[in-house]
DNA sequence: TAGATTGTTAATCGATTAACAATC
DNA sequence: TAGATTGTTAATCGATTAACAATC
């Protein structure tokens, strides 16, 4: 059994991805620790640190060769793998995220919409829309990792609770409620609503120091 | 100078205030950190502690009464004094924030939507458009607290900045790119792709594990 | 070789957890 | 009063930072 990576190892790992994408992008094919540290706000030595958990992939004297890490880390996220995913509700978020066309940067097919309505959804290029009384069918019938959530707060966990039963072992909820799942099913929450109460508290926070 | 509020404690603030939200919604008057700690997934010492750093708003052997403590994060989070916003990006992401009706229960209230082509942007109630060019003149003569940017990743920075220095002193920043601004400025950075990335890693990880 | 920069261990710092007196 | 549960201090744990030998 390896060692456990913290949240906040994993909090950090998409951003060197991020930017060691954008690094490659530019033809930069060199970088050192206390570069990459800058560019995210860390210090070097946390960046040593958390590629060290990994391996390290890096030469001494030298620094990191940017086309290397970048794959490395790639294949350390599972981005180098395709991963199917479906939408459950398809009101403006779940719209949204159907034409957003960036997932497919990171290996991510969006599948599929479900929704109890279907005829106000805009068709999409290359995603299917169904009611959502077909969804145990679909998911019977179809291999999906990810099941996105975008459904009003009321029947989130519940929603969320149905796709796990019928296997799915990834959630990823916009509903602004948070879930847990336990048992191999993983989740992450996308909870704007607290985001921007945090950014008012912090703004707020601002007033009264200064 | 008052004690320094981690960056932890903020992360769970909004978890206690729409926790205590739906137990006083639900008639619910008494609480203790146990059920508290049980609903967020926390230990019923962290809740304590958190709270202790406000002040602690429970009586021994009793608990905390939900009223009064919701209403007192409510205060400590700035949620009692309106908000006035604009989104700067008529995109999907932007107009789904622009419909979003559920901003108004934190007292922030969406006031315009600006894009370079305005033509498209479908009229929400209460939401003026504007084209961006306007956007100087109406930081100007309104008092504008947060500005919400959803506009394409490679015009992210130079758009947030440009509002900084117009006087916006909250960012909440929805581009694929992670915004820093110093100098009495705060942002929350919204990466959805970020997001997801964690949860394939965190998928794949199952795999190898279990 | 001299300079740079990682890999890796050790020290420090801060957050979480534990414990219990206070008190409702 | 007895039981419950907080406020608050102390102990523990884990994450970050510092340091430097290894080595390119």
């Amino acid at each position: 059994m390896k060692k456990q990576i913290s949240e906040n190892v994993i909090q950090r790992l998409p951003k060197y991805y991020r930017y060691l994408k954008e690094l490659t992008e530019n033809k930069i094919s060199r970088v050192s620790s206390k570069t990459i540290s800058e560019a995210l706000h860390l210090t070097a030595s946390q960046v040593r640190q958390d590629l060290y958990q990994f391996g390290g992939f890096g030469q001494q004297g030298y620094g990191y060769d940017t086309e290397y890490l970048k794959n490395s880390i790639k294949e350390i996220l599972g981005l180098d793998k395709e991963h199917n995913a479906i939408i459950i509700g398809g009101g403006r978020i779940g719209q949204a995220l159907a034409n957003y066309t960036g997932f497919y940067q990171e290996n991510v097919l969006i599948k599929a919409i479900f929704d109890i309505e279907t005829t106000h959804i805009k068709g999409v290029e290359g995603v299917e829309v169904y009611n959502v009384d077909f969804l145990d069918e679909y998911l019977k019938n179809n291999k999906i990792d990810i099941a996105i959530i975008s459904v009003q707060k009321e029947i989130a966990e519940k929603t969320a609770q149905k796709v796990v039963d019928l296997g799915v072992k990834a959630i990823w909820n916009f509903a602004p409620t948070d879930l847990y799942f336990g048992g191999g099913v993983v989740c992450e929450n996308i909870n704007m609503s607290e985001s921007l109460i945090r950014l008012i508290y912090k703004s707020r926070d601002l007033e009264k120091d200064d």
